[in-house]
DNA sequence: TATATAGTGGACTATTATAGTCCCATATAT
DNA sequence: ATATATGGGACTATAATAGTCCACTATATA
């Protein structure tokens, strides 16, 4: 299936309902419900995003987070990088020396192109794409966490 | 990383292998000393091959597999989907009815649009393109069965 | 036609990766 | 001060994947 993980769902899911509400500072608390997750779990993937730069978090009382840059300016790529390291769908490439007449490896090279390929195909669709106009109502997820990538847009 | 699984891996290795050998029957037994696997496992990923269409198997003494069509006609999107199903970022659009206003989900739709470009990539580059030419030598992999990818070509 | 070779199908187990949780520390508004 | 909220890391549970095994079927050839 070539899919990305759950975390990573649930990350789309949040920068899609943060980037219907700019300017605002969302708790995870509050996102977490959004998405239909444990605190806790959402925490982690906010902390990551964070951690990416594609966040802006704020402490204490009445803190929380917001995006760091217009929805605009925020790929997917971004965010299924910030989530799951580089893309690429082979190792091979990221560590070096690790295959026998690697130099002269013609299939590395080509995996690298397909990477770089798809890559492209995920620079080219923005969080402002992925959302639906702010004017439009929210839906929320059911209960079950695996396809909470389609619950919040209209 | 969104990466592709091992077998997935060994298959890409596989079919480069037979790719460069067209028209000649190899045993699983001897696929297997290729990637660096055993023969079982070897097996598994030409069981799953061959029930795509990619690979003609034949029975008994001096039986193996071999294309069942030319390199340039199969691509990667043919091999991963066979090995993988049908490429698609998430779930949602597989299994439909599982998201709350899914009709009017909008994220939805765009994933859909990105998993088709990703699609297209992978189905850009046949076989043939991946392979070296056959007059080159052919380079085996060391015993980790991780990176093999990278191991048969020049 | 007996036998050795090689693929088929399905089930099972081990391993690995992922997801989810918990704890303690730090920052900040009131 | 204190309640609220994020930061960082470690740990555990769960799920997905990889790997193995078994009984069966087909076929070349001695």
């Amino acid at each position: 299936m070539l899919k990305m993980g759950k975390l990573t769902d649930y990350a789309t899911v949040i920068m899609n309902f943060l980037a219907q509400n700019p300017g605002e500072v969302h708790a995870a608390s509050e996102l977490a419900n959004v998405v239909g997750i444990s605190a806790q779990t959402a925490l982690k993937v906010l902390k990551t995003l964070s951690k990416a730069g594609l966040l802006q978090s704020q402490r204490g009382t009445k803190g929380g987070y917001q995006l760091t840059r217009p929805a605009q300016h925020i790929s997917m790529a971004d965010i299924l990088q910030a989530m799951e390291g580089p893309i690429g769908l082979t190792e091979c490439g990221s560590s070096p020396g690790a295959c026998v007449r690697e130099s002269q490896c013609s299939v590395k090279t080509n995996w690298q192109r397909i990477s770089q390929a798809v890559h492209e195909a995920l620079a080219k669709v923005s969080l402002a794409d992925m959302a639906a106009p702010p004017s439009q109502p929210i839906y929320f997820v059911k209960s079950a966490p695996d396809l909470t990538h389609a619950a919040v847009s209209a």
